[in-house]
DNA sequence: CTTAATAATACTGTATCCATAATTATGAAT
DNA sequence: ATTCATAATTATGGATACAGTATTATTAAG
């Protein structure tokens, strides 16, 4: 999985992240086909590390490479959320239990400070900010879990729903309710009730699946 | 677009395909240390398809690419087995369960009649043969689980664990346990007793964890 | 004016070649 | 004899070149 340990990354690697960005940032949008030669010529290399590059992507889901026709965006059905969410809700209320279990003093000290962190974030009304924190806090759950493979497994689904647009947030309240849900599932933690953690979770989850089908309602009509 | 040809693989996938056979077989031992040029030769063809294919096998864990130090086939350590096999548990558990609730009148008889060719193999005492319908069942309650990405995780971390070498069941007992243990499995399904089908198949996998445990201590000794 | 056939173009897939870094071998010095 | 330095060899990483196929454009026929 990640090879690289100490000596620097390889430039298919490098390649790889920055256009894992793009994608990100939707710069390079769903669907969007993806040009090698211009890419390439783009990044002042040659198409060889490239195509290393998209062979990686591929196998992360986030893009298509479709034999003699090209390397696409992937782009996901309502269909495929509706699968990975639950999904998710079922790794991340895992981790949420191991977590609380594991949790040190020092590493309570630390999810409090994230937490507060977060609670800054939304009171600011920051998004963007909110959205990496909110991040950093899921991050520190997986790596409390002490599950490395469970870690990893939630990180590729993760980065396979960055292919959505991350504007759910942006919904009327939904920043409140989220925020809400993570003052619940910290309790949960700070007074080691793992089934109540996992619990939260699994729904803090699925909650954030509804509003993107809330959304995705809004659009359609 | 003619739906009966559909695009021939590309070299690479081919390639790739053929080294996962390989390093399941064993024929190729975790630890060793993969000569590109070697191997392009054997298969009379250039090291450009070959590092693309070992790119892909990289990004599934089968293989460890360290820059310019080579490739090498993956070693999996204890601890990997410990976060992997309960991480299987969860997700062979939820697929025995949505697959109990969706299987219909047809489905349950297919099951059935995989379930009888593994009690045809056990008391054939045919461990390899034994080991294929087994995989065939799991995949079948994998795909009636109508979940494309929990499947898609499953079979990921299934390759993973096909680093180590299979043969757990030719412990003193393991197979007529094994067997017990799908007895009870399909049971459950049949009954619709999805919740404990979900439970059965995660103790299921965690006695699997636990014979490999036992046959390593062995090794050990 | 539409459609089919064919030619031109462009891009993907593969091979070959070159440069650079790593490993091994060789030799000298303590 | 052992160790360190340096040279030679080997393998990886990247660039370039080439072949084959899909796509688009063009032209001719209905």
């Amino acid at each position: 999985m990640s090879p690289g340990s100490i000596s620097q990354p390889a430039l298919y690697q490098e390649v790889a992240e920055r256009l894992r960005q793009r994608i990100f940032s939707h710069e390079l949008q769903p669907g969007a086909w993806i040009d090698e030669q211009a890419l390439a010529e783009q990044y002042g290399i040659s198409r060889t590390p490239l195509r290393e590059a998209l062979k990686v992507l591929a196998s992360e889901g986030l893009v298509t490479l479709k034999p003699r026709r090209g390397c696409y965006v992937t782009e996901l059905a309502e269909r495929d959320l509706d699968d990975i969410f639950p999904l998710m809700a079922l790794l991340e209320g895992r981790c949420a239990f191991e977590a609380t279990q594991k949790a040190g003093p020092a590493d309570l000290k630390r999810l409090e400070a994230l937490h507060e962190k977060l609670e800054r974030q939304a009171s600011r009304g920051d998004i963007n900010g909110f959205f990496e924190v909110n991040h950093d806090f899921h991050q520190a759950l997986q790596e409390l879990s002490g599950n490395r493979w469970l870690k990893q497994v939630i990180d590729d689904l993760r980065k396979v729903l960055k292919l959505t647009r991350r504007d759910s947030l942006r919904l009327e309240g939904r920043l409140k309710q989220s925020l809400e849900e993570h003052r619940h599932i910290l309790a949960a933690i700070r007074e080691r009730d793992a089934a109540s953690a996992e619990a939260l979770m699994h729904a803090h989850l699925l909650s954030g699946r509804a509003a993107l089908a809330k959304m995705h309602a809004a659009k359609q009509a």
